[in-house]
DNA sequence: TGGCACATAGGAATTATTCTTATGAAACCG
DNA sequence: CGGTTTCATAAGAATAATTCCTATGTGCCA
């Protein structure tokens, strides 16, 4: 519940003014939602925040909470931890690398870092526990893609 | 196919001694799962797998290839891409940040980077396309997991 | 206050992955 | 070599996360 930068209600006035920005509206459900996504640390998955959420409104359905969240990441009020989950990828270089990974088209690519130095485990992670591994996932839009948008 | 430091035929070596170490019996199927898995550079998921392996073994199944996959994964011959892929998990903070994630118990947690010289985009990984963001991703064991383990 | 566009609830559908079980094949042994 | 044991496979059924369908409901502007 520690604010990372704003409080909870400073977040839920920008929560209104970008749904009225956007032309989104205002319900009561979509509501609770963002304010349970942030009003926590624990990067909960879609089943927690129902549960969460139910108790305030015992009626909605998961699928509401699947749909809103979505719209709040995609409005980039919220995130979604992790790959562009479709499903499993697997990876033939067993060495520890980094990735590419292209936004539009899913394209993978491996990387080494030239500054290993610069890649050791950053002190305010190490409060957490004990770093086993580190990897650097670089987004953005591959060349190809990039071409195409050029025609 | 540019090999990453081995050659295909030096891995089909390190693989077949691996499996004698481990006790785990060198089938057709398996073989050929891990030669096309480690014949890319393309990240492939289960299916394109299933359907490269199918051109040499055509009565293969998709769940010997999944069975397979995992089998190589948790030996360290191959490498699962991303997180530990469970479900979504969401995210309050809007904010650019890293994770440290618990391998064992599954917990998120935010940091900042208090170098975040050292986390612009490597070189290395220009070549593939125009960045949009950057995340580091540390794994290890939390605290909490660590405690139960001493007790 | 009414009307309409957008949202929701609930259940059905979809899809990636895993499980079940009967059959097949490696390794081991003599 | 045959026999035996143990592990692996194929095929389809099961599971589980997420999305779709559609009838009903509701926020919001005039
Ligand atoms: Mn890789
Ligand atoms: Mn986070
Ligand atoms: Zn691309
Ligand atoms: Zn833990």
């Amino acid at each position: 519940m520690k604010p990372g930068r704003d409080t909870i209600e400073q977040r839920m006035r920008t929560f209104n003014a970008a749904c009225a920005r956007l032309g989104i509206k205002i319900t009561h459900q979509r509501m609770e939602i963002f304010r349970a996504v942030i009003s926590t640390e624990e990067h909960p998955d879609a089943e927690t925040i129902h549960r969460w959420v139910k108790k305030r409104i015992p009626t909605i359905s998961l699928d509401t909470v699947y749909r809103n969240l979505r719209l709040l990441a995609e409005t980039d009020l919220i995130a979604i931890v992790g790959m562009s989950q479709e499903n499993l990828r697997f990876d033939g270089n067993a060495h520890p690398h980094h990735h590419f990974v292209c936004v539009r088209c899913g394209m993978i690519r491996d990387f080494a870092s030239n500054a290993p130095d610069s890649l050791q485990t950053p002190k305010t992670a190490r409060v957490f526990g004990e770093p086993l591994s580190v990897h650097l996932e670089v987004k953005g839009i591959c060349t190809g893609c990039r071409g195409d948008v050029r025609r």
